[in-house]
DNA sequence: ACCTGAACACCGTTCAAGT
DNA sequence: ACCTGAACACCGTTCAAGT
């Protein structure tokens, strides 16, 4: 939505804050708890650089996984062109489960991005693309009526934990169909309370 | 399993042990992230007397909700014994949903748990409760055979992870109603991959 | 306008010295 | 056998001083 790009700026801070989200690109695909001075350091800046272009952790993640969130984002439609909508949505979570796993802090932000103000910025697609799939679900039929896409994303969770042996994947994949099936319209109506 | 009370131990050992876990449950649940520094000040001892009891965070948490969670995994054949095996279920993991809303760290610790070697001082037990209740039900058939425990309860994370606004419990509710529609007999089979 | 880097309060953790 | 508490390396974050 709001295009950073080539708003004015001076070169050298242009420059400093691409070496930034460079070096933290790395350094958070190496390891999720980098520390925020030791980017600062490889990147070969004062602390207060880094402060100065990012004010916390969840500001400099954001930027660094922007692309790649927006790249998911806007494969949804595609997917919907291509595979029947409930196709299409197990598909998009699979591919949800595998920027979680390579992205770390990811997952983080998503949940804590709800609560801040900074909704519009990644939470806010994200639910969009979901929002988008589920709706396509429900007008085949084949999910029940009035999921909430923030449930939905919620009971998601469980993808960015899945530890991560050699058969992650069949794990994901076997619990994905188990959230999936209860999703379904032919489902058993709510337990009686 | 180990039952470690009254061993041989010094009076003032024993002693900074209760106090060390009195302060620490006060303040987990207090605020999940107070440092363990801050515990042993309130304790009134060195930052060393609590790591001579507690070698890491993971097993302070684990101490002070020891009792909590035992108590928790035996109610499991109370609620068999009173209800459907499918109600059971569903009741039980309510109480563990407002288990990990208060006991701070819990979910973590039990997350953890399963990859450290200490399994069967906490994970193992939580693990025994869920298959006990999910043989119940597969043996009435109203779950699906064949479920993990360990897959079940990385799903059921979720329930630790939703924000604490009022309508908190009604959320949960809604969510593990899904979730367990999911793992019901009559849901549709595994999708073709 | 932006960067530097010393500085602050804190963290988890260790370990010599005491009793 | 156990406790103390100074000490270490680190963390996130700030802010005067520079260019």
């Amino acid at each position: 939505m709001t295009q950073r790009r080539h708003e004015p700026q001076r070169a050298d801070a242009q420059q400093n804050r691409d070496r930034i989200l460079d070096v933290a690109r790395d350094a958070l695909t190496a390891s999720g708890d980098a520390s925020l001075n030791s980017i600062a350091k490889k990147a070969g800046v004062g602390p207060g650089t880094l402060y100065r272009h990012f004010p916390n952790r969840e500001a400099l993640v954001l930027a660094v996984y922007r692309h790649d969130v927006q790249q998911l984002v806007d494969s949804a439609p595609a997917l919907l062109d291509r595979h029947p909508p409930l196709d299409a949505l197990r598909l998009w979570f699979d591919r949800l489960a595998h920027y979680g796993r390579i992205k770390h802090g990811l997952a983080d932000v998503l949940r804590a991005a709800k609560h801040d103000g900074l909704v519009g910025d990644s939470y806010g697609p994200v639910i969009g693309a979901i929002t988008l799939l589920l709706r396509a679900c429900e007008e085949t039929g084949s999910i029940r009526p009035g999921l909430d896409p923030d449930d939905v994303l919620l009971v998601m969770g469980f993808l960015w934990r899945v530890d991560s042996g050699d058969d992650w994947e069949a794990r994901a994949g076997r619990l994905l169909d188990l959230v999936m099936d209860g999703m379904r319209a032919g489902a058993p109506a709510t337990l009686q309370r």
